[in-house]
DNA sequence: ACGATCCTCCAAAGATCTTTGGAGGAATGG
DNA sequence: CCATTCCTCCAAAGATCTTTGGAGGATCGT
């Protein structure tokens, strides 16, 4: 029976797409890339790796078209193939998460949340709301270098290094909103605790980029 | 740097969701078990491979909190987890077969599809409707073991192998309609073009028992 | 054309996965 | 209590993946 071969070859090919997704540091590009696009060196950098180990993963990403790349002199810059990457790699962390208590448990521990900390989230469609109305201050307390490739229209980037010295200028500047790679990124809770501390009041988006760009919402790159 | 350390532990609890996707064994598995709950032994028959073997997949899984058991005397019977994950399984399939050639040239020549056989497509919601009303023949071809494990309400179990038996009886029978495992299954394609050959019109869904678990449809066990 | 930069490819060592047959454990029925 | 059935666990061989340093390719500026 040719027929079962042929069967195997389609699970073969699909399982490429699952072996992406297999492997830490994988993810860790993957989540670096949903914040947009980034060239080698740099997500080697960001992802603590060599740069032969990052390009060859980022290889095994590409063979699973998860990825796209751009040249631009000497530089490679790669990013997501598309929001539907972004969704699925969402998908399968709140699959991971709601399912597994060793996800739970490692987040918990890496987000440090006493459950105290979980007041003033303020969700995408309120977020929405406020950016309609104007009447807010959106932070984006990731890298600069994220913020430039890609951060939702109206916010205004704060690197989290540079939080403590704009903290003053933020003392009763309107619902003050950080926010930063997603729910499994710690910067927008440090920035959170980080301003309670200097008497300003803020919100903490509940998820962050990826999950924005997984809805499809609107993504402001570049500009200062 | 601690917190380094409680990410990297983050990811790594990732990567064992992710990696029990990426094997093609694995995903033989999951596709199975998105038509119901099945036995070790009914599993590595149905995916072609050594009971050791399929145990070892199926405790990849398990690992992962993808899966659950239910202990029947000396039978285990295995399910996935929840709806979510033949969610997040069709969610894979989807991206891999919009993103990756390679799967869609797989698919095709598995398939067989000469472009003609599209014609004569359900989707769920007419279905759905058609179901409402009664005016429909129903046909579940995939083997009756998966038909008992769980089936559309109002379907009628003509696996593949009986179909051609059971010809005469459909014909002139109202609107009949095919469907078995899922878009990745070619049970249903070769009814209708069984059917069609045995001079009875069928259509067939446009996908399967898969995604109508995804989409938390409901699924009536049991039953002849 | 040359040097500099950035990336990919190569080869090899080490780590991890897969597959197997068979031992061993759990549950059942006589 | 023993034999049977069905599954999991174990060990070892073989396959595949990961990580590295360095060679080699592409591109740019001079």
């Amino acid at each position: 029976m040719d027929r079962d071969d042929r069967r195997s070859r389609v699970f073969d090919e699909l399982a490429v797409v699952g072996k992406a997704f297999g492997s830490a540091k994988r993810l860790e590009l993957v989540e670096l890339l949903a914040q947009g696009e980034r060239t080698v060196e740099a997500l080697a950098r960001a992802a603590d790796m060599g740069v032969s180990t990052a390009s060859a993963h980022l290889q095994v990403l590409k063979l699973a078209n998860l990825v796209a790349t751009r040249r631009e002199g000497t530089k490679v810059h790669y990013r997501l193939a598309g929001d539907d990457v972004a969704r699925l790699y969402a998908a399968m962390r709140a699959v991971a998460r709601e399912r597994s208590a060793d996800v739970g448990r490692a987040l918990d521990a890496y987000l440090n949340i006493p459950g105290s900390d979980e007041v003033g989230l303020v969700g995408r469609d309120e977020l929405q709301g406020l950016l309609g109305s104007g009447a807010i201050t959106l932070l984006d307390v990731r890298p600069r270098e994220e913020f430039l490739a890609g951060h939702i229209p109206g916010a205004r980037s704060v690197p989290l290094g540079t939080l403590a010295d704009e903290a003053g200028g933020l003392r009763g500047a309107p619902s003050v909103v950080a926010y930063c790679r997603g729910s499994f990124c710690v910067m927008a809770h440090d920035a959170v605790r980080l301003l309670g501390g200097e008497g300003v009041e803020a919100r903490r988006l509940e998820d962050g980029m990826l999950e924005w760009r997984s809805a499809g919402l609107p993504v402001l790159e570049g500009v200062a």
